[in-house]
DNA sequence: GTCTATAGTCGGATAGAC
DNA sequence: GTCTATCCGACTATAGAC
């Protein structure tokens, strides 16, 4: 795939000495925006840099104006994925986190925010905004990850992730760098993602045409009653101790 | 992405009419091989032709001798596919699919099948075979479907996805059509997979370089207990009743 | 059946006018 | 900052010798 680039920035050019966000701002995310539309739907290799300025409404020159190559907007893709994954994963996960800091919480308390985050994971990754094609962008960067990847996993992935761990490991009274309760992590993060990654496959073997209103209730009902399955106390933990 | 052809056989050029199965069979075999990990790793749209015939050892015209174009050989890719997979998930469903025909089985065994088909599932899509592109490949597709993905899911997907969720649907009590089945069939599913589409994620978060031997055993063992756990007797469907 | 050579197209990127 | 026009390399595919 791309060739790093040896000079500047990340491969978005530098602003015009004069200073000032001009109106090229405005141009530049619509730019952004289209491109995260185009290389989410067709990857990396699939998107041309045509595809990509008329899909923004630009012409050609001008994505080499506002990013110096094709792999700049891909760049700035990823940062703005980043970016705005991190706010709204920090919107969900913020009262969690706090709570965390703080006294421990009582067990019914503890499933009670790990059944709201689910519940907000599920909007998120089930729904149908603006941020979808978001997912299809990533998980092409799991077969073969470039600086992207880093951007996206370094600021989004790690620290929420860590912040489920810790919530799972509270639950299952183990620290959140306990393998066991990484796992479970993964694995519940696994049941939500699914829905977005193999979307093609879930909607022609449900017959649903979108997961919203009543089909999402249902989902999210489903994975309510797994989780406090999997989180009942007796349940607690597989035999085997680890120290 | 690619065009539709007008033509013949899936992209697939007829085999001369002198018939016989000539040595460039093995020639063909070998395009494919190498194809599926240069699709697998690169995209339609990120492998160009070059690459096929310089990985596969043969000439760029080759391609096009064996194969009408680039999407024949991609067509011709899925097929195979679906062929391997086909094979690997009747080996793994047989005897599920056989006692489903049966006699009900009694519930310990039914878990017990399922447990076991999870098992199995996990091999195959944690462990390191020569078929973990292929989880790529179909990833890809569920983004933007072509005809690759119509192939693979009616030979593969549907047939598996069934036989998993007639077995769900008789621990819950429920037809393998009831859509709480299928949405738990789903997740259950979504929890194996994830480790394949989110291997890189995966690997960072728990700093293993792959999932086999020991860690393999202890992701299974978390399966179990997850699983176990959800299709426990008491725990057996959420409230409402369909009709 | 397999090659070399090449046609024809489309890709990313740039020059230079405005 | 934004355009038209264009370069040039890489691409898919084919023609035609062997």
């Amino acid at each position: 795939m791309p060739k790093a680039r040896a000079n500047a920035e990340d491969g978005r050019r530098r602003r015009p000495a004069d200073g000032g966000y001009a109106r090229g701002d405005e141009t530049r995310a619509r730019i952004i925006s289209a491109a995260l539309d185009v290389f989410g739907t067709h990857g990396f290799g699939g998107a041309s840099t045509r595809m990509l300025a008329e899909s923004a409404g630009v012409t050609l020159p001008a994505l080499h104006y506002y990013f110096d190559s094709k792999e700049g907007v891909y760049l700035a893709c990823a940062e703005h994925i980043a970016e705005q994954l991190d706010g709204r994963f920090r919107g969900l996960t913020h009262d969690v986190a706090n709570a965390l800091a703080g006294a421990p919480p009582p067990r019914a308390r503890l499933l009670d925010m790990l059944l709201t985050l689910v519940d907000g994971f599920a909007d998120f990754f089930l729904g149908g905004h603006e941020l979808e094609k978001w997912v299809m962008f990533i998980i092409r960067e799991q077969a073969q990850p470039t600086k992207a990847f880093d951007i996206i996993f370094e600021r989004v992935m790690q620290r929420t992730f860590n912040t489920l761990a810790t919530l799972v490991g509270r639950l299952l009274e183990r620290p959140a760098s306990d393998m066991e309760v990484r796992i479970r992590t993964f694995t519940l993060i696994g049941q939500l993602v699914f829905f977005r990654t193999a979307r093609e496959a879930a909607v022609r073997l449900t017959g649903w045409r979108d997961f919203d209103g009543e089909r999402l209730k249902l989902v999210k009902r489903v994975l309510r009653t797994q989780i406090a399955a999997a989180f009942a106390p007796e349940q607690k933990l597989s035999r085997r101790r680890k120290s």
